[in-house]
DNA sequence: TCAAGATATTGGTCAGTACCATTTTGAATG
DNA sequence: CATTCAAAATGGTACTGACCAATATCTTGA
């Protein structure tokens, strides 16, 4: 075979899109699917490649296997990860438009708490974004994010769209891959509360992320305060394989 | 070598195993492992067994891998993973001691919600439990379980420890192994309030779960009201690979 | 007819090998 | 000395082949 062939992606890639589109159109849940060896025969790659592909549609919830018996659609396929999103990125996925109210930005010094969680010393400076977040017009948190002046150079002039996440992306080569959060259920103090348009005390989920790049430096860290009114936190989980036993 | 040796568990488990405690015991974060060749030759195994072991790992979240560079281990070992455990394991992972204050058992009709959540019909038997689950005799939360009663017959006339899961499993051979979680910021009413003794209005979380079997049944519904100010809710996340281009 | 055992099916594990893509390293070059 | 480019190192993908473990199915015998 040709080294340069058409396909430019890659196999197990295309297996799995091929696997997940034929259950998405025409299979029912705990409907079987073909064997491991009889899908590597029908596509022409390997076994190991089919069980790469089924792998990973297994950690996604959307399929399950049984040993012995075979491979099965999934029951539920409600929300299919625990993957990490921008706010942009999630708010369309729920099918609304993300925008933002304001954005204030600012290069200051970390300080403590930022200093701390990015690994700088306090006096490093960083570039501080405020926003007031939108889905379809309505505020649905206010936001602070932080980042390395460093890695950013000339951020504090403007930002380009939306969506920050896109713009590290494409200005500054950063790629955000991972991301420690920590989410609390407060209630809002009253300017927070005004800057969302709702009353004082309403619910709200306080969320702190500390956010790494493919290096594993820390790029980002955002305090954000979510209305409990208008979000809520779906996530598919799974057990670990430890404590399964028995 | 002779077949039935020693080894009970399977090889990419005892690396893994191997790996994580030799992390946990003298890795600095972002020191790098030997390469995948090295700890083939020095383990004595297949080079797609450590991969096997180090893909376990970099989704656990312990170890992040660069292409052309080598394998790391990760910054933050917080929370490693979108892991999904019982409020019991959930309380032990934190040093404390888990316990229950009441325990409300009873056979009903599934209803709506539940018959909904469990893909049952509203009439079906389910057994509900209802508890204030407390770590070091504090309460944390009110737990509102639902199981088919079909699946749990007897389970209505007493639970034996703390951890339910442990009962489904040893008593009922039923193996928990992926859930739906929405996770949503509420206030306490007067009576929540007074359960969790603290005052009403407080702020909350309020997640409702859907847990799943290993052959895809759903296996029990939950509704829990955790208290805002000693529950926080900690996880490392991962950014979808589609998303990450440019 | 039903139960027990043998057989086939199917996913799980693992060794061996080859080559590709990205990153790092270092030598060659200006 | 800096830049560029080639080579080495390292993780990523893929194929082959074999055997194991759990499950399903068929056969046999009571």
């Amino acid at each position: 075979m040709v080294a340069s062939d058409s396909t430019q992606l890659k196999k197990h890639e295309l297996v799995r899109q091929h696997l997940k589109a034929k259950i998405n159109q025409g299979l029912a849940p705990h409907e079987k699917l073909p064997t491991e060896r009889d899908l590597a025969e029908q596509l022409n790659v390997n076994r190991l490649t089919i069980r790469h592909a089924l792998g990973e549609l297994e950690r996604e919830g959307v399929i399950y296997r049984v040993q012995g018996s075979g491979t099965f659609v999934s029951a539920s396929q409600i929300s299919k990860s625990f993957e990490f999103t921008s706010f942009s990125e999630d708010m369309r996925m729920r099918d609304m438009v993300p925008g933002s109210l304001s954005a204030e930005l600012s290069v200051e010094a970390a300080g403590m708490k930022v200093g701390y969680a990015l690994n700088l010393s306090p006096t490093t400076p960083v570039v501080h974004v405020r926003r007031v977040r939108t889905a379809d017009e309505v505020p649905i948190c206010v936001e602070d994010v932080c980042i390395p002046h460093a890695l950013v150079p000339g951020l504090e002039n403007g930002i380009n769209g939306n969506s920050l996440y896109e713009d590290l992306a494409e200005r500054f080569a950063i790629t955000v891959e991972r991301a420690d959060q920590t989410i609390q259920a407060t209630v809002l103090n009253e300017s927070d509360a005004a800057e969302l348009l709702v009353p004082p005390f309403s619910p709200a989920f306080h969320v702190q992320r500390t956010a790494f790049d493919s290096r594993g430096r820390a790029v980002e860290y955002a305090e954000s305060l979510y209305r409990g009114d208008r979000y809520s936190y779906t996530v598919s989980i799974t057990r670990p394989a430890h404590l399964r036993e028995t």
